[in-house]
DNA sequence: TGTATACTCTACCAAGGTAATAGAGATTAT
DNA sequence: ATAATCTCTATTACCTTGGTAGAGTATACA
């Protein structure tokens, strides 16, 4: 699995999203100043994640975006597998994969599937509502590591 | 982080030299072949091994490639970070990137450092020498899961 | 010393993905 | 009306990946 620009920049624009639930909606160009993004590579992103039901938006004047659902209900792996898709470091983990006629028995493929397993127990063990506190905490000064 | 091809025909060599180990040298043909990789890709991903260290090779009749060190002494970590680079699944958990001018505190790049961190805590605790015994024990018929 | 065998090196190329950029169109509040 | 805002489709430049090609070098052995 890897990270692209657009991933990152789909969980940034989540968390900004979640940093302001419940309060106003925010506009593309807003947000693309805040988080440093290109604004029209930002609305290609956004559009994606309204796609994908992460975010909901209106148009017009007053318009711009907001969360879908509420943060606590957001996990980080849900926006990563939407954006920038399966988990594991290889292809060959994916379920479907079955063209595997390695000789040696795919004794790689488990060491692949535990490591995409692993992955997945960190990044569907946050929610955007964790991240939300965390940032709260730093911006109080209460800086903790976990 | 990805595992590209080149990564895992990589792996597949090493691992066919780790079984071959003590024995004879292994040639480009043979191993390409047998592992059902285009000979002269493999001969590419052969050079770049020998580059790192972990193979040798002689020219001419009788010639071919052989492991330079026993299996026991070549992590799968190693392997993989010499051919597909680094391990995290996202630039910015090299320790040199310090670019990270990220307005809510590098929450995510954290998530990152973690996952590199379990990912390498699986890569680098495997050794060809393990993968051996279990490619022989597995033609014994003694099939076990870990 | 010739020759077959095998590794070495450099260059090249096609396909696809990534990260943007551009611009016309649709919707809404005032 | 009009300004602000999201929506959609194309296009672009660049890079990586996976693979191919071919000439060159070293070695064993008859």
């Amino acid at each position: 699995m890897r990270i692209t620009y657009k991933g990152d920049y789909a969980l940034k624009a989540v968390l900004d999203l979640a940093l302001h639930y419940k309060n106003s909606r925010v506009t593309i160009p807003e947000m693309a100043k805040r988080l440093d993004i290109p604004a029209k590579f930002l609305e290609q992103v956004l559009l994606d994640l309204k796609r994908g039901g992460f975010v909901e938006s209106r148009r017009g004047k007053v318009g711009g975006y907001l969360l879908a659902r509420p943060p606590a209900q957001i996990k980080l792996g849900e926006v990563v597998r939407f954006i920038d898709g399966p988990i594991g470091p290889i292809a060959c983990v994916e379920i479907k994969y079955r063209d595997c006629r390695e000789i040696y028995g795919c004794v790689f493929r488990k060491i692949w599937q535990r490591i995409a397993e692993t992955t997945s127990g960190i990044i569907d063990n946050i929610t955007f509502e964790d991240l939300v506190k965390e940032v709260k905490a730093k911006k109080e000064g209460l800086v903790y590591t976990i």
